[in-house]
DNA sequence: AAAATAATTTAGATTTGTCTAAATCTCAAT
DNA sequence: ATTGAGATTTAGACAAATCTAAATTATTTT
């Protein structure tokens, strides 16, 4: 059951697309792959030996229950280490993804099981996507009050609490709109409010009673 | 600069066969990296046009400047990843070498430093080999007296500090004699005993006193 | 339905790292 | 100074993963 850093890159790529289609196409993996179609199809033909994938030529791909089963084992590795370097040794969440991508290969299923450990068994990563536990299941990825999300979690502005002009106001003065991404930096337990990062601007302080009125979203799975 | 696992991993056993010998010859590589002569005098000469070592065929082999700085950072990562299984998420001295043989090729550099930093600088890792620090200065690996080496640090006993047969009989009554491997499980501040261990058998407490009189040493960089 | 266009696969190479078997070199013993 | 054993290199092949260019199949447009 071991298979090579290229191998789990397809798989793991292939279980992103397929979320929304229920088929993948040779060129959407080679466009998220950065590579030519000519090697899509290639490596296609070998997963489908492992009985990684259902594949007919010219017909789109789709993982079996083994290549899913796979595909959530790198994704969790991937996660656990972004969410191991933002929280353990204090990484940008963007600058974590590169890093994960080379250690979501590392072959050990008992250090990624000692690391959930040493983590705490965390739910999300630090850009809001959700870590499948030890048997493979994720908790759903819903909407949340902004003073419910932890600490370096990234997170989109899905709603606010009610529209009325004072509260826009001071969400325009702090760059804060729907679909704004944004984390948590620190959280005072004095008055409950909070410290909060968007990127390209300084962080700023927010009060506990605009922070009830603001609701976000983990990121969508994509950039994982 | 950056390497393949294969190319790296050449690059470390010469390193760690060059510390006796001058010159390290093509079976004795073929012999530790468990491959043929043949597949080593490929690699040679790749190696050599990277100039990471110098080689002249039937001559043998020895590494640049540039090869033995590569050596080393591949050495400190290996290190600092062994001191953080056991450490942080405790996994047993003896299964961290084939994890860590992984985890030294994760390439971020950024990565390594956090770490370091995040273990708090340690001095040498599981097994007793020091760890090179950020500039790859190795401390020197010397005699210490047991009650000042730390926890689940493997060493070796070296030199016992009076040889009375009263001491003799404690020592033989626990299995200790010199160049018994072993590391201290826990240290108590009540009494300074330690419980120690010792491969094969269960872990047992000495006293202050005896401690005194055991001195220890790192073990041989060999295994790593 | 046929033609045009786009997507996909095949053909034929290349690079990296490995292998076995055969050829060549070194060195120590005679 | 030869020679034979052992070490080392060369020759030729193979698997994995990639590429470009050409051929084939699917889809869309007319
Ligand atoms: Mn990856
Ligand atoms: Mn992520
Ligand atoms: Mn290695
Ligand atoms: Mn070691």
């Amino acid at each position: 059951m071991k298979h090579s850093v290229s191998r789990e890159n397809y798989i793991k790529a292939i279980y992103h697309l397929q979320q929304d289609e229920t088929t993948v196409t040779t060129n959407e993996l080679a466009n998220a792959l950065q590579t030519s179609a000519a090697s899509v199809t290639d490596m296609l033909k070998k997963l489908k030996a492992r009985k990684l994938l259902q594949y007919e030529k010219y017909r789109g791909v789709r993982l079996t229950l083994d290549g899913r089963r796979l595909a959530i084992q790198i994704i969790r590795k991937h996660r656990l280490w972004e969410y191991f370097l933002v929280e353990k040794l204090h990484f940008g969440w963007e600058e974590v993804h590169e890093i994960a991508e080379e250690l979501e290969h590392i072959s050990s299923l008992k250090l990624i099981d000692r690391l959930d450990e040493f983590l705490d068994f965390p739910q999300a990563d630090p850009h809001g996507d959700p870590i499948p536990d030890i048997n493979g299941r994720m908790p759903v990825n819903k909407q949340v009050n902004l003073q419910e999300l932890p600490l370096h979690i990234a997170a989109a502005v899905c709603n606010i609490g009610d529209q009325t002009p004072e509260i826009m106001e001071v969400l325009n003065h702090n760059n804060i709109r729907i679909g704004t991404k944004l984390e948590i930096r620190k959280k005072f337990d004095f008055d409950n409010s909070l410290e909060v990062k968007i990127r390209n601007y300084p962080p700023f302080t927010i009060s506990e009673h605009l922070a009830q009125k603001i609701f976000v979203k983990h990121e969508k799975p994509g950039s994982a």
